[in-house]
DNA sequence: GGACTGTCTGAAACCGATTTCAATTCAATG
DNA sequence: CATTGAATTGAAATCGGTTTCAGACAGTCC
C-alpha cells in the first residue's frame, strides 16, 4: 500500500537511535523499559537521543510482540447520554492511573453495532472489554450474541455492566434493588404514599428490578399498589413528559414520582409545570443516576448517585486484573446513595 | 512478557488458515483484501475457514505493515460536555462510513494532558489527529505546545477547530461572527435594545469573537453599548447563575440575555425565577450549542446550532483527506443557524 | 594465574500481517 | 503442438519492536 504523503518527515525509529548512539536495538529496547541494566555511559547516550529526537515506541509494533496492549476496550450505547460518559470518563482515568488507555465504540442502539465493537476490539487486541448497556441491559439475551461473546472469552476477558446470560461474563452492577429500596424510604418517610413510576421499559433489567423493588416496598408497607401509577415509555424527556402527561389524565393524582432517570424527570418537570402544580410543593420528584442533568433542572433533582469515579475503577481493575489472568469475584455490586436536592419534599395534599 | 491466561483460547492466524487450506499465507492475505484474483476453488475454501474460525486479522499487525491504520485520534476538553459529546458522535459516524474508526482521548483542560494526548496518537501511528477544545481555543498559544504540534505534522496531520498560531494545521471553525450575527439580528428585531452577553471568558478566541461582534452589532445599529452588560464567567451552570445574579444587582435590568452556552444558560434561567421574572415575558435568553440540554430546559432554549452532523464530516473528511497527502483549505467555516424555541420573544417591558 | 561469577551486549528469532518478485500453470492462438 | 500473455501462487523481505541465548568482559577469590 504506497502512498505519497505530502508531510514525509521520516518516523524515527528504534534502529535509527542505536545506530546514532552505536549499540544494538536490544540495548535500546533495554533503556527503554528499563528491563536490564546497561552500562551507565552508553544508557545516557541513548536517553539523550530519545529526548533529542523526541523519540516514542511504536505502540502497534510493541503490541505485536508483547503479549498485551495495556489497551481495554468499552462499547458503551451512547456516550452523548451523560450517564455513559460519567462513567466512560471515570474509567479512563481508573485506567490512565493503572497505566493503562482505553477505546470506545457506540453502539447507538443498532443491535449490529455491538457485536462489529466486539470483532473490532478482537483485531485491536485489546487485553480486556468492557460493555456497559445495550445487550447487556437486557432481560433476555439472545443466544447468539451470548454465543458470541462466549467465543471471544476465550481469549479476552468480558466485562458487563449488567449480566449475560450464557456466557460467563464478569459483572459489575448497580445493586438497583437497593436505589429503589433508597428512593422508596426517603418517600415514604415524607409522608408520600400515592407513588407514581415514571418512564423506563421493563425489558430492561435495570427497570425491571426497580419495579420488582417499588412492587415489594409498597407491598411491605401495606400500601396498595396502584398499576395506573406505573408508566413505561422510555429515557428521555420527550417520554417523560408525555408519560406524566398520562398521569395527569388520572382521575387522583400522585404526590410524588419517581423517574427513571435524570433526563426523563426533565420532561416530568416540564409536565408538572404546565399542569400548573409546583415541585416539591404539590408533587414531588425523585430520578435516579444523579447525572449533571440533576443540578441544572428547577428545581434541582433528589437522584440517586452510583458515586461513578469508583465505579470506574471497579471496571477498571477488574478488567486488567481478568486480563491478567487472575481470579475475580463474578458480580460485584455498586451500592447506591440518595443524594437530595431540592425535587422532593414531605407529602402537603 | 509472558503471562499466563486463564482463558486460553489460542488466537488464529493467518497462518492457520493458510495451512489447514493447504495454501501459503500470501494467499490467503490477497483473499482477505481481494487485492489480487485467487482461484476460485481455493477461494472458496479459505474464505469457509475465515468463517468456521470467525478470523479476524490483527489490526496491529495489518498497521504494521500497511502505512495506514485507518484510524483517527480526536482530541477532546471533556466528552461528559454535550457539545464536544455531539460532535464526537458525528466523527465517529462520518469516519464509520469512511471505513475509518476513531480514537478518543480528553484532556480534561488539563495542559499536559494534551501534549501526551499528541503523544500517544504518534505512538498509535493514527492517520490524522483532530483537536476539539483545549489550547486551539485559546486566543494566544504558547510557543513550545505549536512547536510540539509542528513537529508532529511533519508526519501527522493535524486538524483543529479553532486555530494554532505558528503551527501549520487545517481549521475547522464555526463562524463565530455569523452566529453571534443571528442571535442579534433576531433579538434587535424583537425590539430588544437592553441585551447582556453573559459567561464565558475573553481569552478563549470563540467566546472573544463572539463579543466582537456583540460590539459591531450595537455599534453599526447606533447602539450604546453598557459594559455592565457583559458579565465573564465561565461556561457551566454555576458560572452562568453568579453572573446573573450580579446583572440582577444592576440599577437597570436588561430584557435579553445572550448565553455562552446552553450548559450556562440553564444557571441563567434559575437566576431569573428565582428573582421572580418569567421567561421570555420578561427577559429573552438565547444560547449557542444547540446541545440536548436546550431541550430539557424551562423554557426550551432558542440556541445556535452547528449541524453536529455535517461539521464531524467537514472534520472527519478533511482529517482522511489530509492523511492522505491531498490539498487541503487551510481554513473551513461551519455555519451556524438559529433555532428558534421558547426562551425569546418581543420585548415587553 | 586460573577458575568462577556476574554484568553487559548483540545476533537472531519472533509477533502477524502485506507485498514484491519470480516461478508456475493455464487457456488461447496460429 | 509450440508459443505466448494472463492468471495464480509461494518464498522471502519488511514493518518496528521484544526477548532468548550465548558470548565477551571485568572483577573476585584461592
Amino acid at each position: 500500500m504506497e502512498k505519497e504523503k505530502l508531510n514525509t518527515g521520516k518516523t524515527i525509529t528504534i534502529y535509527d537511535i542505536a545506530e546514532e548512539a552505536g549499540v544494538s536495538a536490544s540495548t535500546v529496547s533495554r533503556v527503554l523499559n528499563g528491563s536490564a541494566s546497561v552500562r551507565k555511559e552508553k544508557k545516557d547516550r541513548i536517553l539523550d537521543l530519545i529526548n533529542k529526537y523526541n523519540f516514542k515506541p511504536n505502540a502497534l509494533a510493541k503490541g505485536l510482540s508483547d503479549t498485551a496492549t495495556k489497551t481495554i476496550g468499552i462499547i458503551t450505547a451512547d456516550v452523548r447520554n451523560p450517564y455513559y460518559s460519567a462513567l466512560f470518563v471515570a474509567c479512563e482515568m481508573a485506567a490512565e492511573k493503572a497505566g493503562y488507555r482505553v477505546n470506545l465504540t457506540n453502539t447507538l442502539n443498532q443491535i449490529e453495532r455491538e457485536a462489529d465493537s466486539l470483532d473490532l476490539f478482537t483485531q485491536q487486541k485489546v487485553d480486556a472489554i468492557i460493555q456497559m448497556g445495550g445487550r447487556v441491559d437486557d432481560l433476555i439475551t439472545d443466544d447468539s450474541y451470548a454465543g458470541k461473546v462466549r467465543s471471544i472469552m476465550s481469549t479476552t476477558p468480558v466485562i458487563v455492566t449488567g449480566k449475560l446470560d450464557k456466557a460467563p461474563v464478569l459483572s459489575v452492577v448497580i445493586d438497583e434493588a437497593e436505589g429503589m429500596n433508597l428512593v422508596m424510604e426517603h418517600l415514604i418517610s415524607y409522608g408520600h404514599e400515592k407513588i407514581a413510576m415514571v418512564g423506563g421499559n421493563m425489558s430492561v433489567a435495570s427497570t425491571f428490578y426497580k419495579y420488582q423493588r417499588y412492587q415489594e416496598n409498597l407491598k411491605s408497607r401495606g400500601i396498595p399498589e396502584r398499576g395506573e401509577y406505573v408508566v413505561n415509555s422510555s429515557y428521555d424527556p420527550e417520554s417523560g413528559y408525555e408519560a406524566m402527561n398520562k398521569i395527569f389524565e388520572l382521575p387522583e393524582i400522585p404526590t410524588a414520582v419517581i423517574a427513571i432517570n435524570d433526563f426523563a424527570a426533565s420532561g416530568i418537570i416540564r409536565s408538572i409545570r404546565e399542569h400548573g402544580l409546583s415541585i416539591p410543593e404539590d408533587i414531588s420528584i425523585v430520578s435516579f443516576d444523579n447525572t449533571y442533568i440533576a443540578d441544572l433542572t428547577l428545581p434541582k433533582l433528589t437522584s440517586v448517585d452510583y458515586n461513578y469515579k469508583h465505579f470506574g475503577e471497579m471496571l477498571i481493575n477488574t478488567a486488567i486484573a481478568a486480563a491478567k489472568g487472575e481470579q475475580c469475584e463474578a458480580v460485584q455490586k455498586v451500592e447506591p446513595k440518595l443524594v437530595l436536592r431540592e425535587s422532593s419534599g414531605p407529602v402537603k395534599r
